[in-house]
RNA sequence: CGGUCCGUAGCUCAGCUGGUAGAGCACGUGACUCUUAAUCAUGGGGUCGAGGGUUCGAAUCCCUCCGGACCGACCA
């Protein structure tokens, strides 16, 4: 048990004192609510006198008594209001305990409670509700941290982002601007998935424990199960699976799939995150890049009414169509080199004299994908997609119809990002065993991202799968680019982070148990052992004086412990 | 993994070239019947992230560690 603030202690005071007055501070029955803040904010007509009868319950947030009339804010879903409340009004009789001690004393910010009463104006013009009854619903028993505004500006505004991302419900209490954005994920991801269902694809589900992972390159999660005596991987995408669904006869197949990838944490990259995987048969990647403008747009659309969306210093406009370039087209077009026909030696030279750092590991692929993604990608900030990689970074995706050396596959980029990836997807089963074969040999080199061979995949592919456009689109980052955050830890509701260390007192009987008085345990923690290992390292004479000083700071008029006992409480634990 | 910065009361932060830990909000007590960052009076609250070093004396200077932010490297 973690030691209790001032003000931790005075609501659990406070709490007592509720129940021995007979109110439950954690009451079991529903409370009818007819009517939430916005409603009355936004539809209250003081000529016609709606709103006369409400019922409504949140969390206050502030308190400004004045003698026998006070007014708090009441925050639920949507927003706050205020409310009104008169002494005489609440407790018509001679009992006035309801307002003075209950409301008053013992009512804190961040209490939950539900109120009936009617809405007026007052003399200040804000929309208030007049309160007539009152319940507690749910006692907060920790301070909260106040923020306060004035004409929009905040105050006091509870913003680290550690303590935020450690502590999301208090988050989304105290900033709820911030329950806007993951309001936003939700509705984007409902608007892709109606999108899907009314093109009758199929959402379903594939596995996230794989016994081999594949259909990217990444650093998995590995795992054990017990009965099988087997290793399993977390998935790191869902590509392999979705196709054998191809396969067997659906035409359309979809999933929205949390992947796991065991690499750097930053700003763009969280090691669970969420794709959108979808697989049609019988299409192609020109046939994907319309189908992604279309639910993207609609996506902008449905969260901000317009194709326009602000993110940063720039605005994004997703109308279609969007911007397209073959990769070399976008190589040529930011650097001014052609590079379509050149060899690797050339390649290598052209890189140098660009300024893009290459290793001599790398191959042609990686090369031009260095040089793409130095010198393009940053400035691709409008949706713009790009067409037609190389092979040897792509061992899914199906080769070019026409050009030599290169895949039919597409990235969106977007505010300097890739936001999907798409091939014409590779169904000729002996070409996909080469390619994995390609992976093994990167793998031997010491490539850890190369692909693993998956036999019951290409078994899969033997048994023919149709030609099949597919896509997987990062739906965290088009969350960030379509909420215009920063970080994706602010799209990520508990995004992963270092667990906090936290020390864990000794019970006070294992210090009684070395002979220190009971009433002395307490102090002994306060000066910093919390437990008994710790006091083995003890400075006798330094405890001694730090307990001395306690009793004569908090006037505990305790008998202060003798020095020798001091170091017999330490001898005694050293030898434990 | 490298660079820069940060960690002080429940929250936001100040604390200079080392010398008795500060403010606002929050909290306690009292006043106040239309306030709104309510106001007025008054009071309590701190292992100054942890450990070590220098010093008569460290929140402050030095070292190590922990946690975090930003930038870069690596990585989809």
């Amino acid at each position: 048990m973690m030691e209790l603030s001032e003000q931790e202690l005075i609501r659990r005071q406070s709490l007592q004192e509720l129940i021995s007055m007979g109110i439950n501070p954690y009451p079991n029955e529903p409370f009818d609510v007819n009517v939430k803040t916005t409603q009355i904010l936004n539809q209250y007509d003081d000529e016609k006198k709606n709103f006369q009868n409400v019922s409504i319950a949140g969390r206050i947030m502030s308190k400004r008594i004045m003698g026998s009339a006070s007014f708090a804010e009441l925050q639920d879903e949507h927003g706050r209001i205020q409310l009104y409340l008169n002494r005489d009004e609440l407790c018509p009789g001679e009992d006035k305990t309801l307002y003075n001690t209950v409301f008053k004393k013992l009512i804190d910010i961040g209490d939950i409670v539900g109120v009936t009463g009617y809405v007026f104006i007052t003399k200040m013009g804000e929309i208030t509700i007049h309160v007539k009854t009152f319940k507690l619903l749910s006692k907060c028993l920790k301070p909260l941290p106040i923020v306060k505004e004035k004409d929009g500006v905040l105050y006091d505004a509870f913003t680290d982002p550690e303590q935020r991302y450690r502590n999301r419900s208090l988050d989304l209490i105290v900033n709820p601007k911030n329950r806007e954005i993951f309001k936003k994920r939700t509705i984007l991801v409902n608007t892709m998935r109606e999108f899907l269902n009314e093109r009758g694809y199929w959402e379903v589900e594939t596995p996230i424990l794989q016994p081999i992972y594949g259909g990217a390159a990444a650093r998995p999660f590995k795992t054990h199960h017990n009965a099988l005596d087997i290793t399993l991987y977390l998935r790191i995408a869902n590509e392999l699976y979705l196709k054998r669904l191809i396969v067997g006869g659906f035409d359309g197949v979809y999933e929205f799939s949390k992947d796991f990838r065991n690499e750097g944490m930053d700003r763009f990259h969280n090691p669970e995150f969420t794709q959108m995987e979808l697989y049609v048969a019988y299409k192609d990647y020109f046939w994907m890049m319309e189908l992604v403008e279309e639910m993207v747009e609609r996506v902008a659309i449905a969260l901000h009414g317009t194709t326009q969306v602000r993110v940063g210093e720039h605005v994004i406009d997703f109308k279609r169509p969007w911007k397209r370039f073959t990769m070399y087209e976008a190589i040529q077009h930011f650097t001014g080199v052609d590079i379509s026909n050149m060899n690797e030696e050339q390649l290598r030279q052209t890189a140098r004299s660009l300024n893009v750092e290459i290793d001599e590991t790398m191959g042609k692929g990686k090369i031009i994908d260095a040089i793409f993604g130095d010198l393009c990608e940053p400035n691709l900030i409008q949706p713009t997609f790009i067409t037609d990689y190389p092979i040897e970074m792509s061992p899914l995706a199906k080769k070019h119809r026409i050009k030599e050396g290169l895949v039919e596959r597409f990235e969106a980029i977007c505010n300097g990002k890739e936001i999907c990836n798409a091939y014409t997807e590779l169904n000729d089963p002996i070409d996909q065993r080469q390619r994995f074969e390609e992976q093994l040999l990167l793998a031997r080199r010491g490539d850890e991202e190369a692909m693993m061979l998956d036999e019951d995949f290409l078994k899969a592919l033997e048994y023919g799968m149709p030609p099949t456009a597919g896509l997987g689109i990062g739906i965290d980052r088009l969350t960030m680019i379509m909420t215009n955050q920063p970080s994706i830890q602010e799209v990520i509701f508990f995004p992963q982070m270092r667990p906090e260390k936290r020390l864990v007192p000794d019970e006070p009987e294992k210090f009684e148990q070395l002979g220190i008085p009971a009433e002395w345990v307490s102090y002994v923690q306060k000066s910093g052992y919390l437990t008994i290992e710790m006091l083995k390292q003890a400075n006798p004479n330094k405890l001694h004086q730090e307990l001395c000083g306690l009793n004569k700071k908090h006037k505990l008029n305790l008998i202060n412990p003798t020095l020798d006992e001091v170091k017999s409480w330490v001898e005694k634990v050293s030898k434990s």
